[in-house]
DNA sequence: AAATAAATTTAGACAAATCTAAAACACAAC
DNA sequence: GTTGTGTTTTAGATTTGTCTAAATTTATTT
């Protein structure tokens, strides 16, 4: 409906990726997401308020209303689909897409994003396995399970990978896990909450921390 | 090498192309160019020169440096090379397209725009009949003739259109003028410069304005 | 060569987005 | 219920890009 800047997008993301695990998010929370400092925050979240793209009280946090929400699903829509794009297209690599799709993600013609969306045969889910907004901004929600709550022995396939830095897709390339990868958990360790994992009658070890961003479904 | 700003690089692409034609640049031009005041460009002008991407002296107009050459047909490569991703795999009209690679245009990655290149096959020309500079800047010169020029009779194919106005492209798209196009001018008209031309056995009348927007080459 | 007109630059102001440092607030601990 | 700590907000400054209005320079005309 309107046009946002790319700063207002950026805050609308984060506040709308941060509000799934917390309900309300903070202030330095949201500072600490987007690398900026507490006040810079307060400044943006007054603006996106008179707007009204979020509820917002003085020392009480934040979270979007329903236009905020919609515009955040209109963002991530056109960020999934670029990064989709730039895999399956232009073949860049699953750590690669993205850096670029943060900034292609801001040019915002409905038209061209409807259009890619379609010259890409209207994709469910992006290079990471999450899940693509439609045109209407509907969000398939599906139920994956953390790595660190699936039975031993059981099959199960990968579907999603939590956090998206360059440095854990590095490791999960280097240890052959991508979306689609089926793997079984075979034995967890209490001290370290660490596990071992086999994937094609390899065995791998894993961190607790890499654990709790692997996702999977059950084989179907 | 460096990265610069939405609005550095709009201000560096106009002076690129106003300087095809003027060759020095004045103030007043780039002000209209860019649907902006004097006063801005001259802010700009320093800021550019400062970064050596300019030659300027106060009063004197300006002139793209080497390195600031370079820069503009990168940004020339990224907008084209869009336009024809736009047109030829999403499906745009030739009179869309314009306005959405403005936008695509600043999204500066070399590592994007290089695939994308050999996505598309390396394109020599866009939508437009413009040259799209290769990975190292250089830009085919074709010795194309306006059709104010053309001699009576003459078979010549449509190869470059000067405005890109999306009123002049709806214009000739009402015409069937496109790319490639062949056409002949049968009449001229020494009253108001328009002409009669010869387009698949159909006769259309060309205004002086819009001819002179319409580039040709002869028949090979 | 002086006067006038036009183009260009300067000076000062403003909006957006950010920052630092100081003040205000919330809430847990005593 | 006062105190203290950490969080959040305010106040004021900065940078980028823009503008208006005034001053300056260049060009034109007589």
């Amino acid at each position: 409906m309107f046009n946002y800047s790319t700063s207002e997008e950026n805050y609308i993301k984060a506040v709308f990726h941060l509000q799934q695990s917390d309900g309300m998010v903070t202030t330095n929370e949201l500072a600490s997401e987007l690398k900026t400092k507490p006040a810079s925050v307060t400044d943006m979240m007054k603006k996106l308020k008179n707007k009204k793209l979020l509820h917002y009280q003085p020392y009480q946090g934040f979270r979007l209303s329903h236009e905020g929400n919609k515009v955040a699903l209109g963002i991530i829509r056109r960020h999934r689909l670029w990064e989709y794009f730039l895999a399956e297209k232009l073949k860049f690599s699953w750590d690669e897409v993205h850096a670029v799709a943060e900034h292609l993600e801001h040019v915002s013609s409905k038209k061209l994003i409807d259009k890619l969306d379609e010259f890409l045969g209207f994709p469910r889910v992006d290079p990471h396995g999450d899940p693509i907004p439609d045109v209407n901004g509907k969000i398939e929600t599906s139920k994956q399970v953390c790595i660190t709550a699936l039975p031993l022995n059981k099959q199960a396939v990968v579907c999603h990978v939590g956090d998206q830095s360059s440095e854990i897709l590095e490791l999960l390339k280097h240890k052959n896990i991508g979306i689609g990868t089926k793997l079984e958990v075979k034995k967890k360790f209490d001290f370290d909450n660490s596990m071992e994992i086999k994937i094609k009658q390899q065995f791998y070890n894993i961190s607790e921390q890499l654990a709790k961003n692997i996702f999977v479904k059950y084989e179907s």
